[in-house]
DNA sequence: CTGTCATATTTAGGTAGCCTAATAGTTAGT
DNA sequence: ACTAACTATTAGGCTACCTAAATATGACAG
């Protein structure tokens, strides 16, 4: 594509994921966690991760994250330990209740999302499932 | 497909848009206008609008999107105007000033984009292309 | 082994942007 | 004309983000 043809494209795009974040929030209406909160149990559900990568998973700057972490923690969904091989760092996992909250805020989210997707046509779902992993390419390439 | 399938493509989406989100951020580090103002700026540049209208296109209540004008009023880019047919009703406009900073801003967006989709091959920028449209359909299904 | 610089996290203080509830004015239906 | 519905704003509060500074540990050169 010339780089005309990218630049309208970036635009039409730009516009979608705008409306997509609306979206996106509006699924979390009903649920008790925010937004944030999921985006940050699923990075923590990885595994134990310092709170400095969940910074950079999540794109904020670390006391950001550790704000969330301890209102997480408060909460009861996260636990955090001293790295024994670092006592620095802090490594943050999931507690049974956090990986319970979490199964139960995806299954409602992708239950709500999945009922929206059914009414599209199979070719238009398609083209989102085509579409994911190119998405997911260039978020990495742009956000590291 | 079935709902099993739409399930999980709905938990993939839902993760791709989670860091898109990220992405749409980072886009807006060097400028001086909000994701929000851009947003509200865009919704705005259509035309006369409500501050109800505004509101509802930019799935947030009838106060933030007040806050917001106000916010843009402030710095000159909207103006609010009395509509003469309604007078319960106020109706938001770019200024002159407004039209230039959000072309400013959508341009430096776009071209930053466009960057990061230039690194993707042809077929991944189609898959997205393609993916736009419907994309589209559920956002608006699913948003009102 | 000690001083220095880098790394990891937290604390402190501030701002933007969202919310609900309450207020004031306008319109529309009966 | 009265009541109910609608439009916008104001008031008060919360979450989540930020930068700067403090605290503690690690790494390493001399």
């Amino acid at each position: 594509m010339t780089d005309e043809t990218l630049h309208v494209l970036a635009g039409r795009y730009r516009e979608s994921l705008r409306r997509a974040v609306y979206l996106i929030r509006s699924l979390d209406a009903e649920g008790e966690l925010s937004t944030g909160q999921v985006s940050t149990l699923n990075i923590v559900a990885e595994g134990s991760v310092r709170v400095s990568e969940i910074a950079r998973k999540a794109g904020v700057r670390v006391p950001s994250a550790t704000e969330q972490i301890i209102r997480l923690e408060n909460a009861g969904l996260v636990k955090r330990t001293q790295d024994v091989k670092d006592a620095r760092a802090v490594l943050v996992s999931l507690t049974a209740a956090g990986r319970d909250a979490l199964e139960a805020a995806n299954h409602v989210r992708n239950a709500l999302l999945g009922a929206g997707l059914a009414t599209l046509t199979p070719a238009e779902q398609d083209a989102i499932a085509h579409a994911i992993p190119a998405m997911n390419k260039l978020n990495a390439a742009m956000t590291g």
